[in-house]
DNA sequence: TAGATTGTTAATCGATTAACAATC
DNA sequence: TAGATTGTTAATCGATTAACAATC
């Protein structure tokens, strides 16, 4: 049984990744904890913790290569291949989302969007054309996909999340703004400004 | 001094809330933090702890009433009022954002939103008119906003949050590819579909 | 009353930090 | 070499859970 890594670590890989690239966009070639520490806010120690759960990636009295370390934690977070990734809703969300070009760089690719609104179905989205939500399911099984975002009202939320779970999806990043509940194994992250905005105003006057 | 509540209760303070708001909807009056906590994968142990930091709510035998403790969190998090939130950034997110309906239930209301490229400015995003970010700085300091949502690009993203932090305001919720340095004082929120799906892939095959 | 559930304390568990030998 | 920085251990700190008296 390898080694279990703690999901709070893994949370910050993203972000340590996030900040390579910046440096790397620099023009930066080598790093250190405390670089990297200062810059996002972490301490060095923690830092050099959390990777160090993964192997040796420094060097003692320069630090870390950017570009190793980089390559590094991309391959564990499984992000140094390209995951397919499915839409739901083709609404203003789902529409920025298809149109975004960020992920491509970040180990993504939008491959699919679906609507369940017969005057979307058939339109455009970004370089997508809007699928039918009733084929959802067999076309995520059929294409193998793994991801998949929702942009759907939250009435329909539960809904859509029940089906892509049966195609087979065993991660979700749900734009809606309600909890959702999935069976153990598939993982699930929330975006809702709303949530994002109540966590700071308790800390405004 | 008042107490010193953990940061990380604060934040599941929002989720309470939402659950609750749900549960209104569905037109429920009471709950335990026994079903809440299974609602929302948290324990029944947690959500007393962390709601009995700030006061008692419930009663032994009955549990707590949903209206009244959605009151009291709103009022502890202080969204039982309406804060006024400035978007920078009228691409295809800051529009989304700007015709957003959900803000209004949950303490928000978009009061202006910028955007730097002439052919934007003077257009219309949701039912507001794009302002010209040069005017941002005496914009935002007039009107007392203490709420930003930044949507420019990750290149023009801490030139933003710097200006946002000169004319007072002192929470920011990103959706800029970027880590934002600010200073003390100010709080920052950071919304980037690739990290959140970067903390999944990692438990995918 | 009997049953249910809170609020809270103490115990447990886990995460962060400090410190330093190893070594580039 | 001297200085810098890693990887790791042990100590500290903080968060979660279990348990239960209080009480509705």
């Amino acid at each position: 049984m390898p080694k279990q890594i703690p999901d709070i670590v893994i949370g910050r890989l993203p972000i340590y990744l996030r900040a390579l690239l910046q440096m790397s966009l620099e023009g930066r070639q080598v790093t250190s904890s405390q670089e990297l520490g200062e810059r996002l806010g972490i301490s060095a120690a923690q830092i050099r913790k959390d990777l160090s759960q993964f192997g040796e990636f420094g060097k003692q009295g320069t630090g870390y290569n950017i570009e190793f370390l980089a390559n590094q934690v991309r391959e564990i977070l499984k992000v140094n291949r390209v995951w397919d990734v499915a839409i739901v809703g083709a609404g203003d969300i789902g529409r920025a989302l298809a149109g975004y070009n960020g992920f491509s760089q970040r180990g993504f690719r939008i491959s699919m969007i679906f609507d369940a609104k017969p005057e979307l179905i058939g339109g455009q989205a970004g370089e997508f054309t809007i699928k039918d939500s009733r084929t959802m399911k067999e076309e995520i099984a059929a294409a193998g996909i793994q991801m998949a975002m929702i942009a759907v009202p939250a009435t329909q939320a539960q809904a859509v999340a029940d089906q892509l779970v049966e195609a087979g999806v065993r991660a979700i990043l749900s734009y809606a703004p309600v909890n959702l509940n999935v069976p153990a194994g598939v993982r699930v992250q929330n975006i809702d400004p709303s949530i994002h905005l109540q966590r700071m105003t308790y800390y405004l006057e």
